[in-house]
DNA sequence: GTGGTCTAGACCACC
DNA sequence: GTGGTCTAGACCACG
């Protein structure tokens, strides 16, 4: 299980934590029907308040990616909230002109910015990051 | 003079201000020398309160993009801070890897997010934004 | 026997057993004196914990509308608990409010929530449901 | 402003407040744009922890009924979610048949339920409920 | 053991 | 003043 945060970021933590997981489910490390640790667990683990956690899992439920089973445990979502919504097209469409803006900025050029995307890409694909708790395993 | 901002939104407004007119910077649309409107001006204009505005401006001037001069106004600073910082090229890699993350839970391909980048790269170019008050134009 | 169960529901599993066997006996599909399958068997047929089963059989034991007889089995109860008591009464009336005030939210009318309590009623009055297992048929 | 709450219910406090809310709006008796009392206005007055009135606006939010602005507010949402969906359908019928289901094991008619959804949407319509707090009023 | 709810504080950013 | 975040506990319901 790999999950790291940077308490003084200007990222709240259970948004980095939200973030990661988001990232794993996208770059395919975590799928449908995973569990992932317990808000407890993870809590201890990252040591920080069990509630951070517990919103951060509240929140990505409440967004469709993992769903919750009293008693049992939290998962990933059966069904993944795919398909670009107009909410979704329209943010993306924001990120990508601040990305673009911002690297203007820093003195970059459309190539450079590929290639910037072309990285991230790959890191996401490839990250080992959070290792999901499969059936029995797990202490 | 065309600015915009959205109140509930999640970014600040203060830094909706900011990004608008680096943005603007970024594109060429505003350069080197070019009067910015009074913070008075913008924030009725954008019916704010004027302490958020100068807020803004406070923050970029720190940041080196714009310089004021008492009693004459505020204006684009002459020697932009290009150049990129260590911190930049991360917070440039981050940026990119949430923009590839959001784009690929929404069930894009990197070839899709490469044509974001490209619209987005046209449209800062492009776009007429934020109207410089050039010389005496005065409101 | 038909039941069915949503484990990620709001609602907990035993209580969704509860209000399943209970409308069944609303709608007259199970009536004093027919037998239910024993928890181990709704258990396995369910894939949930024998447990689970054995608490919803216990409160409705505790309400009155089944009655175990040691070593024979479960059974509906001879005298339904029915006569409004003044909490159900306020309960009802809780319930009634709930749905007009959900049913508003989505744009609908009073008229079409009467069209819903009448669906419902016919919904209940004729679905097959619950299979109560009459005398000797064993497994 | 009128808000009520029974600490030991069976719905969480934070439930009940939302429910409330939703009922004022379905009810007509708050609207667009009408301001809610501060989370920590509203904690005091009902004697409960801020985080628990808090968490009751977030899902507010979540679910689109009000909107934050940081500083300035909490407000009912411009565009309230109308519309039915398909799961705000099914869900609707769910609650119709638990609604009759539960009327019957009392003993009710089916007339007797129609009665209780009329005196229903009387009260929703017509109860006083929150007080909304538009422009400087209050205090 | 798991999630669900709640408390009584605290500090910060924003307007 | 407002909302946003976080802590370090606590108790309960569920499976």
């Amino acid at each position: 299980m790999q999950l790291f945060i940077r308490p003084g970021d200007d990222l709240p933590i259970y948004r980095q934590i939200m973030r990661q997981i988001m990232d794993a489910i996208a770059g395919g490390r975590l799928t449908s029907g995973d569990q992932l640790p317990s808000h407890r667990d993870l809590s201890e683990q990252l040591v920080i308040a069990p509630l951070t956690v517990k919103k951060a899992y509240d929140e990505l439920e409440a967004l469709g990616y993992i769903g919750t089973q009293r008693g049992r445990g939290t998962y990933v979502a059966a069904r993944l909230p795919r398909g670009a919504t107009a909410a979704q097209a329209s943010q993306l469409e924001a990120s990508a002109r601040g990305l673009v803006s911002q690297a203007y900025l820093a003195g970059l050029q459309l190539s450079d910015v590929i290639q910037l995307i072309k990285d991230a890409d790959r890191e996401i694909s490839a990250a080992p990051g959070l290792q999901p708790r499969k059936e029995g395993r797990q202490r």
